[in-house]
RNA sequence: GGUCUGUUGGUGAAGUGGCUUAACACACCACCCUCUCAAGGUGGCAUUCACGGGUUCGAACCCCGUACAGACUACCA
C-alpha cells in the first residue's frame, strides 16, 4: 500500500476536477462575515423540494423565523434540491407558496434574494466541488469506486458479524489506492463518489452541547461518508456544512432525526477549517397512533391535519395556527399568552432551553381551543372579513352571499360578542356558514328544519300569536325577556323554570319552552345564541315567513 | 445488531436536589348561573413521576441496570 504524497494528490485533484477554477480563499472573500449586531441569529431553512409540506416543516420553519426576528438576525430560505431523483414539479413553487401562506417569511433566501446565494443548492455545485478538491489535496478525501454491488454484500456481511455497518477502517477498500490505480479506473470509465477519508477513531469519544437537548456524548466519527455523489452533486452532509459556513448560520435548527449525524458533521466543520455554528435539535411532532397505541412521527397519508393544505381548506387562521405552534416550541408559552392577552407572539422571547427535548405529541383539542379563543377575541367585522377570504377560495356560493349581506352578517357575527365573556362557536372559517345558517334566508330555506333533531311539535298558534300581537323589537334585551314572561304567565305558563319545577301540575310548561319554539322555528335549532338578538335582526316579516315554512313542515311530517 | 435520545394523570405538559401534600392549560365529570347553546363561576380528576437498585439528612430531579418508545444506521434529505 502506497500512499499518495501531496504532490500525487495535487495531481490527482487536477484530474478529478479540471473544471473547477477558483480556490476555497475565492468564496472565503466573496462571503464575508455578515455585519450584524451581537447576538443577532443567523437561521435557515432548508426543505427539499420532494412534495407537500407538512406540520413539521412549518414548525420548523416557524422556530427559525421566530428566534431570527427576536434577535434582529436573519432567517434564510435555502432549496436544498441536491437530489434531482426526488424532485417534484412545482415543489419549490409549492414550498415558497405554502410559507408566504401561513405568513411565515424568510428575509433573505431563494426568491427573497440576499449576498449570500444563490439559495438553490443545485446552483451551488461548483462552490461545493471546490472545497471537495481542497479536502483530496489535504488528504481528506478519495475517490471511490466500489459498486453497489460490493457496498451491498459489505453491509450484508457485517449484519452477519454484527458489527457497524459502512464504508469505514479496513471496508474502505478504495481509502489507499496509488495515483496510478486512479488512473487506471479512471481510464477503464468506471463510476466512482468522492469519499471522506475520516481521521476519526470511534474508541474515541466526543462531547457536543446541543442548545436543546443539551450534553451529547459519541464515539468520534469514523466513517468514510459520501461527500460528493456520482452525478457530482454534494450529499447533505457536505452541502449544509459548506453552504452553514458560507452563508454565515449561527443556529442550526432542524429536526432531530440529525443529530446521529452530527459528529460527522462536527468533524466536517473540522478538516474544513471553519468555525461551527451552534445546534438546536428540535423533537418531531408526533401523535399517537389510534390503531396500534404507539408514537409516530405525524404522517401525511395518515393524519388529515399534518399537511399544511388542511388548515388552510379548513379555515384554520394562520395567526391561530402561530400561537399553537408557539405552544408547542416553548413549554411556557401557553402560560404566557394567558397571563398576556393582549401580547403578541413577537412579544414573547422565545429560548431553545423551554424547548421540548422529548417528542411534541399533536393535540387536536388544544388546537381548537386557541382557535376559539382567537375568533372569541374577534369582532364580528374581522371575523366577517377574514371568513370573506376563505370563502373566496373555497365556496364561492357562499363567498357571493356574504358580500350580499355584508352589514346583517356583521350583525349576527356580533352577537354576545361584548362583554368579558364572548362566544366562543367557531373555531374555523368553515363554521360560519355552518353556525349562521339561519341568518340567511338562502341558506335556511335549504336546510328547512333538517337540523332539528328532536321530536316535538311546536304550537304555532301561541307563537304567531306571540310573533303577531306581543313582539316589540325595538326593546333591549332585559325588558324583551320580562315582556315574554308576562306573554308566558297569561297563556298558563311559569315565568321561570324554577317556579314550574316546584309546582309542575298547575302549569302548561315555563318560558323557556315558549322560548324553545321560537328559537326552532326561527333557526331550524334547538341551540342558538341569544335568541332576541336573532329576532332583531332578522326582522318580524321574516319571522312570520319562517313560521309559514314550519307550517309546511308539519304538514309534510 | 450498532449509535444516540426520550419515558411525569384521559391529553399537551411545568418541574434543573429541600419552595411539590407535582404548576398551568386542554378534555372530562359534578354543581352553580341560566330561555337553549356557547361563555363564566366553584369543585373533582397522578398519595405519585416506566420499573429495579444506588448516592444523599432529603430525589420526579444525580448515578447504574432493565423494560418500552423514537431517530439514525443510503450515491434521501
Amino acid at each position: 500500500m502506497v500512499i499518495m504524497d501531496i504532490n500525487e494528490r495535487k495531481q490527482l485533484a487536477d484530474l478529478l476536477f479540471p473544471n473547477i477554477k477558483h480556490n476555497r480563499d475565492y468564496y472565503e472573500q466573496k462571503y464575508p462575515e455578515r455585519k450584524l449586531k451581537d447576538g443577532a441569529m443567523v437561521t435557515r431553512y432548508g426543505p427539499s423540494p420532494t412534495g407537500s409540506v407538512h406540520l413539521g416543516n412549518l414548525f420548523s420553519a416557524f422556530c427559525d423565523m421566530v428566534y431570527a426576528k427576536q434577535s434582529d438576525g436573519k432567517f434564510i430560505l435555502r432549496i436544498e434540491d441536491t437530489d434531482q431523483k426526488r424532485a417534484v414539479a412545482d415543489g419549490i413553487d409549492n414550498i415558497t407558496g405554502v410559507l408566504k401562506g401561513f405568513n411565515i417569511l424568510p428575509n433573505e433566501g431563494y426568491t427573497y434574494g440576499g449576498e449570500y446565494g444563490p439559495y438553490l443548492q443545485s446552483e451551488r455545485t461548483e462552490i461545493y466541488q471546490t472545497y471537495v478538491k481542497d479536502l483530496i489535496v489535504q488528504g481528506y478525501a478519495y475517490p471511490c469506486f466500489m459498486t453497489e454491488e460490493e457496498i451491498a454484500s459489505i453491509k450484508e456481511e457485517q449484519e452477519i458479524n454484527k458489527t457497524k455497518i459502512g464504508i469505514y477502517g479496513y471496508y474502505a477498500v478504495d481509502r489507499d489506492l496509488s495515483l496510478e490505480e486512479v488512473k487506471e479506473k479512471l481510464n477503464n470509465k468506471e463510476e466512482y463518489v468522492i469519499r471522506l477519508k475520516s481521521p476519526g477513531n470511534a474508541k474515541k469519544e466526543i462531547e457536543i452541547i446541543d442548545a436543546i437537548k443539551g450534553k451529547m456524548k459519541f464515539p468520534e466519527y469514523d466513517m468514510d461518508m459520501v461527500l460528493l455523489k456520482k452525478d457530482g452533486t454534494p450529499t447533505y452532509h457536505l452541502a449544509h456544512v459548506i453552504d452553514d459556513h458560507l452563508m454565515h448560520t449561527t443556529h442550526v435548527i432542524r429536526g432531530d432525526e440529525w443529530v446521529s449525524s452530527l459528529p460527522l458533521h462536527i468533524q466536517l466543520f473540522e478538516i474544513l477549517g471553519f468555525n461551527r455554528p451552534q445546534y438546536a435539535h428540535i423533537a418531531p411532532i408526533t401523535i399517537k397512533d389510534s390503531e396500534t397505541g404507539t408514537i409516530r412521527k405525524i404522517s401525511k397519508r395518515k393524519d388529515l391535519w399534518a399537511g399544511a393544505k388542511y388548515y388552510e381548506e379548513v379555515g384554520i387562521p394562520i395567526e391561530a395556527l402561530h400561537l399553537y405552534l408557539a405552544t408547542i416550541a416553548n413549554t411556557n408559552f401557553e402560560e404566557w399568552y394567558l397571563n398576556n392577552q393582549n401580547k403578541k407572539i413577537e412579544d414573547f422571547e422565545f429560548s431553545f432551553n423551554k424547548q421540548a427535548i422529548g417528542g411534541t405529541s399533536f393535540d387536536e383539542a388544544k388546537l381548537n381551543n386557541i382557535c376559539k379563543t382567537y375568533f372569541s377575541r374577534k369582532s364580528g367585522e374581522e371575523v366577517y372579513n377574514e371568513t370573506l377570504k376563505y370563502t373566496e377560495k373555497f365556496d364561492k356560493e357562499y363567498h357571493k352571499l356574504l358580500i350580499e349581506n355584508k352589514e346583517k352578517m356583521i350583525k349576527f357575527l356580533n352577537i354576545e360578542k361584548d362583554g368579558d365573556r364572548p362566544r366562543k362557536d367557531i373555531s374555523k372559517y368553515s363554521d360560519v356558514k355552518e353556525e349562521f345558517s339561519y341568518a340567511l334566508d338562502e341558506l335556511f330555506i335549504q336546510e328547512n328544519y333538517q337540523k332539528y333533531d328532536g321530536d316535538k311539535i311546536y304550537d304555532i298558534n301561541l307563537v304567531t300569536d306571540y310573533i303577531e300581537n306581543y313582539l316589540n323589537l325595538d326593546l333591549n334585551n332585559e325588558t324583551w325577556f320580562s315582556e315574554i314572561k308576562e306573554f308566558a304567565v297569561k297563556n298558563g305558563y311559569a315565568s321561570s323554570p324554577k317556579e314550574y319545577k316546584n309546582n309542575k301540575e298547575s302549569f302548561k310548561g315555563h318560558v323557556g319552552d315558549i322560548c324553545e319554539a321560537l328559537r326552532v322555528i326561527i333557526t331550524g335549532r334547538t341551540k342558538s345564541p341569544d335568541l332576541f338578538s336573532i329576532m332583531k335582526i332578522l326582522g318580524k316579516e321574516t319571522i312570520i315567513n319562517r313560521i309559514n315554512l314550519y307550517k309546511k313542515y308539519i304538514n309534510n311530517c
